[in-house]
DNA sequence: TCATCATAATTTGTATACAATTTTTTAAAA
DNA sequence: TTTTAAAAAATTGTATACAAATTATGATGA
Protein backbone atom coordinates (compact mmCIF):
# COMPACT_ATOMS: atom_id res chain seq x y z
CA UNK A 1 0.00 0.00 0.00
CA UNK A 2 2.44 2.83 1.00
CA UNK A 3 4.53 3.72 -2.24
CA UNK A 4 8.58 3.14 -2.14
CA UNK A 5 10.50 5.97 -1.55
CA UNK A 6 11.86 5.80 -5.05
CA UNK A 7 8.57 5.20 -6.69
CA UNK A 8 7.96 8.59 -4.57
CA UNK A 9 10.17 10.59 -6.27
CA UNK A 10 9.88 9.09 -10.00
CA UNK A 11 6.80 9.76 -9.49
CA UNK A 12 7.05 14.06 -8.34
CA UNK A 13 9.75 14.00 -11.22
CA UNK A 14 7.50 12.57 -13.39
CA UNK A 15 4.83 15.22 -12.97
CA UNK A 16 7.17 18.01 -12.69
CA UNK A 17 8.86 17.42 -16.04
CA UNK A 18 5.35 17.12 -17.53
CA UNK A 19 4.08 19.69 -16.05
CA UNK A 20 6.59 21.83 -17.14
CA UNK A 21 8.03 23.13 -13.93
CA UNK A 22 11.28 21.60 -15.10
CA UNK A 23 12.59 23.11 -18.15
CA UNK A 24 13.61 20.50 -20.82
CA UNK A 25 17.45 19.98 -20.72
CA UNK A 26 17.74 21.44 -17.25
CA UNK A 27 19.84 19.89 -14.89
CA UNK A 28 19.18 17.58 -12.36
CA UNK A 29 21.61 17.61 -9.37
CA UNK A 30 22.08 14.83 -7.72
CA UNK A 31 22.52 16.63 -3.83
CA UNK A 32 20.34 19.05 -4.67
CA UNK A 33 17.44 17.18 -5.44
CA UNK A 34 18.43 14.37 -2.47
CA UNK A 35 18.55 17.52 -0.13
CA UNK A 36 15.19 18.21 -1.06
CA UNK A 37 13.34 14.90 -0.79
CA UNK A 38 14.96 14.55 2.65
CA UNK A 39 17.29 11.52 1.34
CA UNK A 40 20.48 10.07 0.05
CA UNK A 41 22.01 10.53 -3.41
CA UNK A 42 21.34 6.85 -3.51
CA UNK A 43 17.46 7.24 -4.43
CA UNK A 44 17.56 9.94 -6.36
CA UNK A 45 20.10 7.89 -8.59
CA UNK A 46 17.11 5.00 -8.49
CA UNK A 47 14.99 7.08 -9.97
CA UNK A 48 16.40 8.35 -12.21
CA UNK A 49 17.52 5.38 -13.96
CA UNK A 50 13.81 4.46 -14.00
CA UNK A 51 13.14 8.07 -15.54
CA UNK A 52 15.63 7.29 -18.29
CA UNK A 53 14.17 4.32 -19.25
CA UNK A 54 10.97 6.21 -20.41
CA UNK A 55 12.56 9.05 -21.57
CA UNK A 56 11.43 11.70 -19.38
CA UNK A 57 15.63 11.88 -18.62
CA UNK A 58 18.60 11.57 -20.54
CA UNK A 59 21.82 10.73 -18.51
CA UNK A 60 25.02 11.59 -19.76
CA UNK A 61 28.00 9.36 -18.19
CA UNK A 62 30.22 11.31 -15.82
CA UNK A 63 27.51 14.80 -16.79
CA UNK A 64 24.59 13.49 -14.34
CA UNK A 65 21.17 13.78 -15.83
CA UNK A 66 19.07 16.23 -17.55
CA UNK A 67 15.46 16.45 -18.01
CA UNK A 68 14.72 15.60 -21.83
CA UNK A 69 14.96 17.79 -24.62
CA UNK A 70 13.20 15.19 -27.33
CA UNK A 71 14.05 16.54 -31.10
CA UNK A 72 11.07 17.78 -33.26
CA UNK A 73 12.07 14.39 -34.82
CA UNK A 74 11.17 12.69 -32.26
CA UNK A 75 7.90 14.28 -31.54
CA UNK A 76 6.29 13.58 -34.47
CA UNK A 77 7.54 10.05 -34.43
CA UNK A 78 5.80 9.88 -31.06
CA UNK A 79 2.74 11.51 -32.31
CA UNK A 80 2.84 8.45 -35.21
CA UNK A 81 3.16 6.16 -32.68
CA UNK A 82 -0.27 7.79 -30.36
CA UNK A 83 -1.96 7.69 -34.20
CA UNK A 84 -1.50 3.95 -34.56
CA UNK A 85 -2.71 3.10 -31.73
CA UNK A 86 -5.29 5.58 -30.88
CA UNK A 87 -6.70 5.26 -34.15
CA UNK A 88 -7.26 1.01 -33.81
CA UNK A 89 -8.33 2.22 -29.94
CA UNK A 90 -10.90 4.26 -31.06
CA UNK A 91 -12.26 1.06 -33.80
CA UNK A 92 -12.36 -1.31 -31.03
CA UNK A 93 -13.59 0.95 -28.43
CA UNK A 94 -16.46 1.88 -30.57
CA UNK A 95 -17.40 -1.41 -31.40
CA UNK A 96 -17.48 -2.29 -28.28
CA UNK A 97 -19.10 0.00 -26.03
CA UNK A 98 -21.59 -0.55 -23.65
CA UNK A 99 -23.77 1.93 -21.95
CA UNK A 100 -21.98 1.46 -18.49
CA UNK A 101 -18.47 2.21 -20.50
CA UNK A 102 -19.72 5.15 -22.41
CA UNK A 103 -21.04 6.08 -18.82
CA UNK A 104 -17.47 5.88 -17.28
CA UNK A 105 -16.19 8.16 -20.22
CA UNK A 106 -18.74 10.87 -19.95
CA UNK A 107 -18.21 11.05 -16.15
CA UNK A 108 -14.59 11.76 -17.10
CA UNK A 109 -15.88 14.53 -19.45
CA UNK A 110 -17.42 15.86 -16.75
CA UNK A 111 -14.29 15.97 -14.42
CA UNK A 112 -12.68 18.18 -17.96
CA UNK A 113 -15.35 20.64 -17.99
CA UNK A 114 -15.19 20.92 -14.68
CA UNK A 115 -10.97 21.90 -15.00
CA UNK A 116 -12.10 24.19 -17.70
CA UNK A 117 -12.87 26.68 -14.97
CA UNK A 118 -10.13 26.20 -13.27
CA UNK A 119 -6.80 28.11 -13.88
CA UNK A 120 -4.89 25.03 -12.58
CA UNK A 121 -3.22 24.41 -16.41
CA UNK A 122 -1.29 21.62 -15.01
CA UNK A 123 -4.26 19.38 -13.80
CA UNK A 124 -6.31 20.39 -16.82
CA UNK A 125 -3.59 19.20 -18.87
CA UNK A 126 -3.23 15.81 -16.68
CA UNK A 127 -7.40 15.07 -17.23
CA UNK A 128 -6.71 15.56 -21.12
CA UNK A 129 -4.57 13.27 -21.58
CA UNK A 130 -5.87 11.08 -19.10
CA UNK A 131 -9.19 10.81 -21.15
CA UNK A 132 -7.18 8.35 -23.65
CA UNK A 133 -5.93 6.34 -21.33
CA UNK A 134 -8.95 6.26 -19.92
CA UNK A 135 -10.76 4.89 -22.99
CA UNK A 136 -7.82 2.45 -23.59
CA UNK A 137 -8.25 1.32 -19.55
CA UNK A 138 -11.96 1.22 -20.61
CA UNK A 139 -11.22 -1.63 -23.31
CA UNK A 140 -9.65 -3.61 -20.90
CA UNK A 141 -6.10 -3.41 -22.10
CA UNK A 142 -3.79 -2.39 -19.42
CA UNK A 143 -0.54 -2.92 -21.24
CA UNK A 144 -2.08 -0.38 -23.82
CA UNK A 145 -3.22 1.99 -21.80
CA UNK A 146 -0.12 2.29 -19.79
CA UNK A 147 2.31 2.42 -23.07
CA UNK A 148 -0.37 5.12 -23.98
CA UNK A 149 0.52 7.14 -21.06
CA UNK A 150 4.16 6.97 -21.47
CA UNK A 151 3.71 8.49 -24.82
CA UNK A 152 0.98 11.32 -23.49
CA UNK A 153 3.93 11.96 -21.13
CA UNK A 154 6.58 12.44 -23.71
CA UNK A 155 3.98 14.77 -25.84
CA UNK A 156 3.80 16.67 -22.80
CA UNK A 157 7.32 17.10 -22.19
CA UNK A 158 7.79 18.11 -26.10
CA UNK A 159 5.06 20.74 -25.53
CA UNK A 160 7.77 23.57 -24.48
CA UNK A 161 4.06 25.44 -22.87
CA UNK A 162 1.24 24.79 -20.84
CA UNK A 163 -1.26 24.20 -23.01
CA UNK A 164 -3.69 27.98 -23.12
CA UNK A 165 -7.05 27.36 -21.32
CA UNK A 166 -7.80 28.29 -25.02
CA UNK A 167 -6.48 25.01 -26.48
CA UNK A 168 -7.61 23.20 -23.59
CA UNK A 169 -11.19 24.12 -24.54
CA UNK A 170 -11.16 22.93 -27.53
CA UNK A 171 -9.36 20.02 -26.60
CA UNK A 172 -12.19 18.75 -24.42
CA UNK A 173 -14.61 20.13 -26.68
CA UNK A 174 -12.81 17.34 -29.29
CA UNK A 175 -13.09 14.83 -26.62
CA UNK A 176 -17.13 15.19 -26.13
CA UNK A 177 -17.67 15.09 -30.49
CA UNK A 178 -15.98 11.67 -30.19
CA UNK A 179 -17.72 10.05 -27.12
CA UNK A 180 -21.14 11.20 -29.04
CA UNK A 181 -19.94 9.03 -32.63
CA UNK A 182 -19.42 6.34 -30.14
CA UNK A 183 -22.77 6.32 -28.58
CA UNK A 184 -24.05 5.87 -31.96
CA UNK A 185 -21.81 3.63 -32.77
CA UNK A 186 -20.64 5.65 -35.94
CA UNK A 187 -17.29 4.58 -36.21
CA UNK A 188 -16.14 6.23 -39.60
CA UNK A 189 -17.27 8.82 -37.73
CA UNK A 190 -15.16 8.32 -34.22
CA UNK A 191 -12.29 7.49 -36.24
CA UNK A 192 -12.08 11.03 -38.36
CA UNK A 193 -12.79 12.85 -34.92
CA UNK A 194 -9.66 10.99 -33.29
CA UNK A 195 -7.24 11.61 -36.24
CA UNK A 196 -8.61 15.45 -36.41
CA UNK A 197 -7.86 15.75 -32.67
CA UNK A 198 -4.53 14.61 -32.59
CA UNK A 199 -3.61 16.32 -35.52
CA UNK A 200 -4.66 19.33 -33.56
CA UNK A 201 -2.96 18.49 -30.06
CA UNK A 202 0.19 18.10 -32.29
CA UNK A 203 -0.06 21.39 -33.69
CA UNK A 204 -1.23 22.89 -30.49
CA UNK A 205 2.89 21.87 -29.13
CA UNK A 206 4.49 23.37 -31.81
CA UNK A 207 4.78 26.84 -30.56
CA UNK A 208 5.42 28.13 -27.31
CA UNK A 209 5.31 30.93 -24.37
CA UNK A 210 5.40 30.31 -20.65
CA UNK A 211 9.28 30.05 -19.00
CA UNK A 212 9.81 27.45 -16.35
CA UNK A 213 11.38 28.29 -13.38
CA UNK A 214 14.94 27.65 -13.20
CA UNK A 215 14.87 26.73 -9.29
CA UNK A 216 14.82 23.17 -8.65
CA UNK A 217 13.61 23.60 -5.64
CA UNK A 218 10.35 26.22 -6.60
CA UNK A 219 9.96 24.04 -9.20
CA UNK A 220 9.02 20.79 -7.36
CA UNK A 221 7.21 23.43 -4.27
CA UNK B 1 31.54 4.61 -26.64
CA UNK B 2 32.37 2.71 -23.96
CA UNK B 3 29.06 1.12 -22.03
CA UNK B 4 27.93 2.03 -18.28
CA UNK B 5 28.48 -1.05 -15.83
CA UNK B 6 24.77 -0.52 -14.74
CA UNK B 7 24.15 -0.44 -19.10
CA UNK B 8 25.70 -3.80 -19.47
CA UNK B 9 24.41 -5.35 -16.83
CA UNK B 10 20.99 -4.45 -18.01
CA UNK B 11 21.82 -5.60 -20.95
CA UNK B 12 23.16 -9.43 -19.55
CA UNK B 13 20.04 -10.06 -17.50
CA UNK B 14 17.61 -8.51 -20.57
CA UNK B 15 19.04 -11.45 -22.61
CA UNK B 16 19.06 -14.25 -19.92
CA UNK B 17 15.69 -13.63 -19.63
CA UNK B 18 14.23 -13.10 -22.83
CA UNK B 19 16.63 -16.12 -23.96
CA UNK B 20 14.73 -17.97 -20.79
CA UNK B 21 18.24 -18.80 -19.37
CA UNK B 22 16.69 -16.94 -16.03
CA UNK B 23 13.07 -18.82 -15.31
CA UNK B 24 9.85 -16.53 -14.87
CA UNK B 25 9.48 -15.62 -11.29
CA UNK B 26 12.80 -16.88 -10.65
CA UNK B 27 14.51 -14.32 -7.77
CA UNK B 28 17.22 -12.57 -8.47
CA UNK B 29 19.39 -11.92 -5.57
CA UNK B 30 21.11 -9.01 -5.30
CA UNK B 31 24.07 -10.20 -3.87
CA UNK B 32 25.47 -13.05 -6.12
CA UNK B 33 24.41 -11.20 -8.93
CA UNK B 34 26.71 -8.71 -7.38
CA UNK B 35 29.50 -11.25 -6.99
CA UNK B 36 28.69 -12.45 -10.71
CA UNK B 37 29.17 -9.42 -12.47
CA UNK B 38 31.95 -8.48 -9.72
CA UNK B 39 31.01 -5.26 -8.79
CA UNK B 40 28.71 -3.74 -5.68
CA UNK B 41 24.87 -4.40 -5.00
CA UNK B 42 24.32 -0.90 -6.14
CA UNK B 43 25.24 -1.21 -9.88
CA UNK B 44 22.56 -4.56 -9.70
CA UNK B 45 19.76 -2.77 -7.75
CA UNK B 46 20.24 0.43 -10.68
CA UNK B 47 19.91 -2.66 -12.94
CA UNK B 48 16.63 -3.63 -11.57
CA UNK B 49 15.00 -0.59 -11.41
CA UNK B 50 15.61 -0.12 -15.24
CA UNK B 51 14.81 -3.19 -16.02
CA UNK B 52 11.27 -3.19 -13.56
CA UNK B 53 10.26 -0.14 -15.59
CA UNK B 54 9.77 -2.22 -18.80
CA UNK B 55 8.37 -5.32 -17.51
CA UNK B 56 10.83 -7.27 -17.44
CA UNK B 57 11.66 -7.77 -13.88
CA UNK B 58 8.94 -7.05 -11.08
CA UNK B 59 10.17 -5.62 -7.72
CA UNK B 60 8.77 -6.47 -4.59
CA UNK B 61 9.19 -4.67 -1.39
CA UNK B 62 11.18 -5.92 0.95
CA UNK B 63 11.26 -9.32 -0.76
CA UNK B 64 13.82 -8.19 -3.79
CA UNK B 65 13.63 -8.57 -7.70
CA UNK B 66 12.10 -11.16 -9.83
CA UNK B 67 12.14 -12.35 -13.22
CA UNK B 68 8.63 -11.31 -14.66
CA UNK B 69 5.94 -13.92 -14.99
CA UNK B 70 3.17 -12.50 -17.22
CA UNK B 71 -0.06 -13.77 -17.14
CA UNK B 72 -1.78 -15.02 -20.12
CA UNK B 73 -4.14 -12.00 -19.64
CA UNK B 74 -0.92 -10.26 -19.76
CA UNK B 75 0.37 -11.78 -22.58
CA UNK B 76 -2.63 -11.26 -25.19
CA UNK B 77 -2.92 -7.79 -24.43
CA UNK B 78 0.84 -7.06 -25.54
CA UNK B 79 0.24 -9.04 -28.85
CA UNK B 80 -2.59 -6.92 -29.15
CA UNK B 81 -0.88 -4.06 -28.99
CA UNK B 82 1.50 -5.60 -31.54
CA UNK B 83 -1.18 -6.17 -34.18
CA UNK B 84 -1.85 -2.17 -33.54
CA UNK B 85 1.33 -1.12 -34.18
CA UNK B 86 2.79 -4.25 -36.75
CA UNK B 87 -0.31 -3.76 -39.29
CA UNK B 88 -0.12 -0.37 -39.54
CA UNK B 89 3.92 -0.29 -39.83
CA UNK B 90 3.27 -3.57 -42.39
CA UNK B 91 1.05 -0.93 -44.68
CA UNK B 92 3.26 2.13 -43.90
CA UNK B 93 6.16 0.05 -45.29
CA UNK B 94 4.46 -1.16 -48.21
CA UNK B 95 3.73 2.06 -49.48
CA UNK B 96 6.77 3.66 -48.75
CA UNK B 97 9.19 1.07 -49.57
CA UNK B 98 12.18 1.39 -52.12
CA UNK B 99 14.66 -0.98 -53.40
CA UNK B 100 17.37 -0.22 -50.86
CA UNK B 101 14.69 -0.97 -48.17
CA UNK B 102 13.91 -4.06 -49.54
CA UNK B 103 17.47 -4.65 -49.73
CA UNK B 104 18.10 -4.22 -46.59
CA UNK B 105 15.37 -6.60 -45.19
CA UNK B 106 16.28 -8.88 -47.58
CA UNK B 107 19.89 -8.85 -45.69
CA UNK B 108 18.33 -9.33 -42.99
CA UNK B 109 16.31 -12.35 -43.76
CA UNK B 110 19.92 -13.97 -45.03
CA UNK B 111 20.71 -13.63 -41.74
CA UNK B 112 17.75 -15.57 -40.37
CA UNK B 113 18.43 -18.68 -42.96
CA UNK B 114 21.63 -18.72 -41.78
CA UNK B 115 20.70 -19.25 -38.09
CA UNK B 116 18.31 -21.68 -39.47
CA UNK B 117 21.40 -24.20 -39.44
CA UNK B 118 22.85 -23.00 -36.27
CA UNK B 119 21.60 -25.09 -33.12
CA UNK B 120 21.70 -21.97 -31.14
CA UNK B 121 17.90 -21.35 -30.40
CA UNK B 122 18.57 -17.99 -28.60
CA UNK B 123 19.87 -15.84 -31.49
CA UNK B 124 17.49 -17.64 -33.90
CA UNK B 125 14.67 -15.97 -31.49
CA UNK B 126 16.77 -12.55 -31.20
CA UNK B 127 17.26 -12.70 -35.12
CA UNK B 128 12.76 -13.31 -35.49
CA UNK B 129 12.40 -10.80 -33.15
CA UNK B 130 14.72 -8.14 -34.90
CA UNK B 131 12.97 -8.74 -38.35
CA UNK B 132 9.86 -6.69 -37.02
CA UNK B 133 12.13 -3.95 -35.16
CA UNK B 134 14.19 -3.52 -38.34
CA UNK B 135 11.35 -2.58 -40.29
CA UNK B 136 10.19 -0.20 -37.75
CA UNK B 137 13.82 1.27 -37.90
CA UNK B 138 13.44 1.15 -42.10
CA UNK B 139 10.39 2.93 -42.04
CA UNK B 140 12.30 6.10 -39.88
CA UNK B 141 10.37 5.81 -36.75
CA UNK B 142 13.09 4.61 -33.88
CA UNK B 143 10.43 5.30 -31.25
CA UNK B 144 8.35 2.81 -33.11
CA UNK B 145 11.61 0.46 -33.04
CA UNK B 146 11.72 1.12 -29.67
CA UNK B 147 8.74 0.49 -28.22
CA UNK B 148 8.10 -3.27 -30.22
CA UNK B 149 11.76 -3.85 -29.08
CA UNK B 150 10.31 -3.78 -25.91
CA UNK B 151 6.94 -5.53 -26.82
CA UNK B 152 8.76 -8.19 -28.73
CA UNK B 153 10.93 -8.58 -25.44
CA UNK B 154 7.69 -8.97 -23.59
CA UNK B 155 6.73 -11.51 -26.07
CA UNK B 156 9.96 -13.77 -25.35
CA UNK B 157 9.67 -13.64 -22.16
CA UNK B 158 5.69 -14.80 -22.41
CA UNK B 159 6.75 -17.71 -24.10
CA UNK B 160 7.56 -20.36 -21.48
CA UNK B 161 10.33 -22.03 -23.85
CA UNK B 162 12.75 -21.42 -26.54
CA UNK B 163 10.83 -21.60 -30.07
CA UNK B 164 11.49 -25.04 -31.54
CA UNK B 165 13.71 -25.13 -34.59
CA UNK B 166 10.49 -25.97 -36.54
CA UNK B 167 8.60 -22.95 -35.38
CA UNK B 168 11.74 -21.02 -36.16
CA UNK B 169 11.77 -21.99 -39.39
CA UNK B 170 8.17 -21.54 -39.97
CA UNK B 171 8.24 -18.04 -38.75
CA UNK B 172 11.53 -17.20 -41.20
CA UNK B 173 9.29 -18.27 -43.95
CA UNK B 174 6.36 -15.78 -43.07
CA UNK B 175 8.90 -13.75 -43.50
CA UNK B 176 10.41 -14.10 -46.49
CA UNK B 177 6.80 -14.09 -48.18
CA UNK B 178 5.66 -10.59 -46.43
CA UNK B 179 9.20 -9.22 -48.03
CA UNK B 180 7.73 -10.77 -51.28
CA UNK B 181 3.99 -8.91 -50.80
CA UNK B 182 5.98 -5.61 -50.33
CA UNK B 183 8.03 -5.72 -52.72
CA UNK B 184 4.94 -6.14 -55.24
CA UNK B 185 3.59 -3.18 -53.52
CA UNK B 186 0.65 -5.36 -52.62
CA UNK B 187 -0.49 -3.71 -49.37
CA UNK B 188 -3.36 -6.31 -48.71
CA UNK B 189 -1.93 -8.80 -49.06
CA UNK B 190 1.07 -7.59 -46.99
CA UNK B 191 -1.08 -6.91 -43.84
CA UNK B 192 -2.74 -10.28 -44.67
CA UNK B 193 0.41 -12.24 -44.04
CA UNK B 194 1.40 -10.07 -40.93
CA UNK B 195 -1.63 -10.86 -39.02
CA UNK B 196 -1.80 -14.31 -39.71
CA UNK B 197 2.47 -14.10 -38.70
CA UNK B 198 1.93 -12.55 -35.37
CA UNK B 199 -1.33 -14.96 -35.00
CA UNK B 200 1.20 -17.88 -35.51
CA UNK B 201 4.04 -16.71 -33.00
CA UNK B 202 1.22 -15.83 -30.72
CA UNK B 203 -0.10 -19.47 -30.73
CA UNK B 204 3.50 -21.06 -31.08
CA UNK B 205 4.40 -19.09 -27.36
CA UNK B 206 1.32 -21.20 -25.62
CA UNK B 207 2.98 -24.37 -25.26
CA UNK B 208 5.78 -25.23 -23.43
CA UNK B 209 8.75 -27.65 -23.07
CA UNK B 210 12.03 -27.23 -22.18
CA UNK B 211 13.58 -26.35 -18.50
CA UNK B 212 15.44 -23.34 -17.58
CA UNK B 213 18.16 -23.80 -15.62
CA UNK B 214 17.92 -23.18 -11.86
CA UNK B 215 21.37 -21.40 -10.94
CA UNK B 216 21.89 -17.85 -11.83
CA UNK B 217 25.38 -18.20 -12.61
CA UNK B 218 25.32 -20.67 -15.18
CA UNK B 219 22.31 -18.75 -16.54
CA UNK B 220 24.29 -16.10 -16.99
CA UNK B 221 27.78 -17.62 -18.24
C1' DT C 1 40.43 42.44 -22.60
C1' DC C 2 40.70 37.80 -23.83
C1' DA C 3 42.72 33.25 -23.91
C1' DT C 4 45.18 29.50 -21.50
C1' DC C 5 46.35 26.69 -18.11
C1' DA C 6 46.88 25.07 -13.28
C1' DT C 7 44.45 24.47 -9.14
C1' DA C 8 40.45 24.17 -6.17
C1' DA C 9 35.71 22.94 -5.56
C1' DT C 10 31.85 20.28 -7.01
C1' DT C 11 29.69 16.38 -8.73
C1' DT C 12 29.38 11.84 -10.31
C1' DG C 13 30.23 6.73 -9.98
C1' DT C 14 30.98 2.94 -7.07
C1' DA C 15 31.76 0.47 -2.83
C1' DT C 16 30.89 -0.26 1.83
C1' DA C 17 28.46 0.08 6.30
C1' DC C 18 24.50 -0.52 8.97
C1' DA C 19 19.61 -0.76 10.32
C1' DA C 20 15.27 -3.05 9.20
C1' DT C 21 12.98 -6.80 7.24
C1' DT C 22 12.53 -11.36 5.65
C1' DT C 23 13.92 -16.08 5.43
C1' DT C 24 15.95 -20.05 7.38
C1' DT C 25 17.23 -22.84 11.07
C1' DT C 26 16.60 -24.91 15.40
C1' DA C 27 14.14 -26.44 19.27
C1' DA C 28 10.17 -27.23 21.88
C1' DA C 29 5.34 -28.50 22.24
C1' DA C 30 1.13 -30.69 20.63
C1' DT D 1 5.32 -36.52 12.87
C1' DT D 2 3.57 -31.97 12.35
C1' DT D 3 3.09 -27.35 14.18
C1' DT D 4 4.65 -23.40 16.47
C1' DA D 5 8.08 -20.15 18.40
C1' DA D 6 12.39 -18.23 19.02
C1' DA D 7 16.87 -17.38 17.47
C1' DA D 8 20.17 -17.00 13.88
C1' DA D 9 21.35 -16.00 9.28
C1' DA D 10 20.69 -13.83 5.18
C1' DT D 11 18.80 -10.15 2.36
C1' DT D 12 16.96 -5.77 1.39
C1' DG D 13 16.73 -0.61 1.87
C1' DT D 14 19.18 3.44 2.79
C1' DA D 15 23.05 6.34 4.05
C1' DT D 16 27.72 7.39 3.93
C1' DA D 17 32.57 7.27 2.32
C1' DC D 18 35.85 7.81 -1.16
C1' DA D 19 38.00 7.75 -5.76
C1' DA D 20 37.51 9.58 -10.43
C1' DA D 21 35.78 12.83 -13.38
C1' DT D 22 33.99 17.31 -14.41
C1' DT D 23 33.24 22.09 -13.69
C1' DA D 24 34.44 26.43 -11.67
C1' DT D 25 37.99 29.65 -10.19
C1' DG D 26 41.81 32.46 -10.61
C1' DA D 27 46.37 33.57 -11.97
C1' DT D 28 49.42 34.36 -15.84
C1' DG D 29 50.68 35.93 -20.26
C1' DA D 30 49.46 37.64 -24.78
Amino acid sequence: MDISSTAMIVQSLSRAIVEHRLQPGAKLAEQKLADHFGVSRTLVRQAFFQLSQNRLVRMEPSRGAFVAAPSVEEAKQVFAVRRMLEIELTKQFTQSATPAKIKALRAHLAKEHEALHDQDAASRTELLGDFHVRMAELTGNDVLAEILGDLISRCSLIALMYQTARDAKCSSGEHDRLVEAIELKDEAEAVRLMTEHLDNVEKSLTFNKRQPSADISEALR
